[in-house]
DNA sequence: TCCTAATAGATATTTATTTATCGATATAAA
DNA sequence: TTTATATCGATAAATAAATATCTATTAGGA
């Protein structure tokens, strides 16, 4: 138990915003990576991505990557060092409930592949779904989904349900045996059994988006 | 210029973290406004969506509504004031440029008009899309892009193309005027003209995820 | 070969955010 | 009416994150 806990504590040492951060530096290093670039310093990667380098060195430092002065950092070792940091390099396969909208998108996404994650399947109780193919992937009746993660011992869940079913799929999930769940749904998840609960919420966004414009548009009105 | 400024310092006032987390509870306080509750304490909010009472309370604070001692807040008053608060009150027309598979999902969610976002229409540079309608809006060409923001004086741009040409896309709003981009596509927007860009990075998440998972799996294999 | 400048890495400081403490207030029960 | 207590609101402390400063290293030119 004290192994576990240590490492929960590791994770939670990592400064969230730097985790966040990681991808992008990903995807623009593999951008990089393909115009042949292979070494970049902090103040590059910071002048490109609009942030300051220190913050870009102490995010790099994470990762275990090391560079090299006067040089920077190899662009190919802070990739794979992102990779390896995060666990994308083994790829975690993962079930998708609720293909509507929203779960269509995400089955129809190519970038998650890069990220590890390789959906596949997505489960609907809606029966004229079950049977369909979305994206090259095939929907099957929720019925099966206990089953199948027993058996394909699956370990993520994403949720793309109505919000009122939200809990009670991840219910189902979490009494399967699933570790993680990736819930779309805009309510919070109770977990049981240690499940990692990630809510993805995009109004949160829009009322980061709505707030700036909203001031925006007061000071607009005072000197227009 | 120096009420603008002000202003903005104000947005920069307000934690980003307190914004983030206001749909959440003024999702959580509609569906209590639905069974009849009509007052609520920042204690009882707190533990259904295991936050802490002090911290609510903060939240609230920000959007200026103010509880009584013994009784706590009015669910209609706080509702209500993180509306105001965020400028949901008067809703914002919108477009989408990037009618696939996220831009339709977007298209189709009806939760975002609660909270004043009003998508108008949708517009692609794909021929065989355009003339088309997705969940009752009209996709148009591109090219019309410009000009209806202009002629509509639409503020906010919604953008789902390809990360390729997520920048030149961005460009063609902010030349037409409009004033906020919420992007999708996996790359960071220049502004311009002060311009507020809200980037929205799916994997961003999935890197939280996924760390948490792959820590928790080494914990596993240590002790299983 | 030595000097210069760019750069990573370590340490320190500042700022932002969260969490704790305490006092005031109003309700409801004694 | 009085008292106990749940609650808000203000202030203070602690923690987390971002930023600044300093030091060491090394490529590349003088
Ligand atoms: N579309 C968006 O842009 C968007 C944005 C933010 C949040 N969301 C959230 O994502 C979720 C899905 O949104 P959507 O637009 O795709 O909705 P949708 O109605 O298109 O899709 C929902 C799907 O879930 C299926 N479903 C319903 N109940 C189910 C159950 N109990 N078990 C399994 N499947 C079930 C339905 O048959 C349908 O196919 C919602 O919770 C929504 O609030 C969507
Ligand atoms: N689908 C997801 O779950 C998901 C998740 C994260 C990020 N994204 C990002 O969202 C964006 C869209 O993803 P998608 O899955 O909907 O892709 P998609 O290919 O289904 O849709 C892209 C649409 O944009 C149109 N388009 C292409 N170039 C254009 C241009 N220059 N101007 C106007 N329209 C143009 C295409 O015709 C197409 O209809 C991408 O940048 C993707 O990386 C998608």
């Amino acid at each position: 138990m004290e192994s576990k806990d240590e490492k929960i504590k590791i994770v939670r040492g990592i400064p969230e915003p730097t985790l966040r951060r990681l991808p992008v530096y990903h995807q623009y290093l593999r951008e990089l990576e393909q115009k042949k670039v292979f070494f970049i310093s902090c103040t590059a990667i910071a002048a490109d991505l609009k942030l300051i380098p220190i913050q870009v060195r102490k995010d790099i430092e994470m990762t275990g990557v090391v560079g090299r002065p006067k040089i920077g950092y190899s662009v190919k070792q802070i990739i794979d060092g992102i990779e390896e940091f995060l666990g994308w390099k083994k790829s975690s396969e993962a079930f998708l409930a609720g293909a509507g909208s929203l779960g269509a998108a995400i089955l129809g996404y190519q970038g998650f592949k890069e990220y590890g994650l390789d959906i596949l399947a997505a489960f609907d109780n809606n029966p004229a779904k079950a049977g369909t193919i979305i994206h090259g992937r095939k929907v099957y009746a929720m019925e099966k989904l206990p089953d199948l993660i027993r058996r394909m011992k699956v370990k993520i869940g994403i949720i793309t349900v109505p919000a009122v079913s939200a809990q009670k799929t991840a219910d189902i999930m979490m009494d399967a045996g699933i570790s993680a769940i990736w819930n779309f749904a805009p309510v919070k998840i109770s977990p049981f059994g240690g499940v990692i609960i990630q809510n993805e919420n995009l109004a949160a966004s829009l009322a980061v988006l709505s707030k700036k414009l909203k001031v925006m548009q007061a000071a607009e009105n005072i000197r227009p």
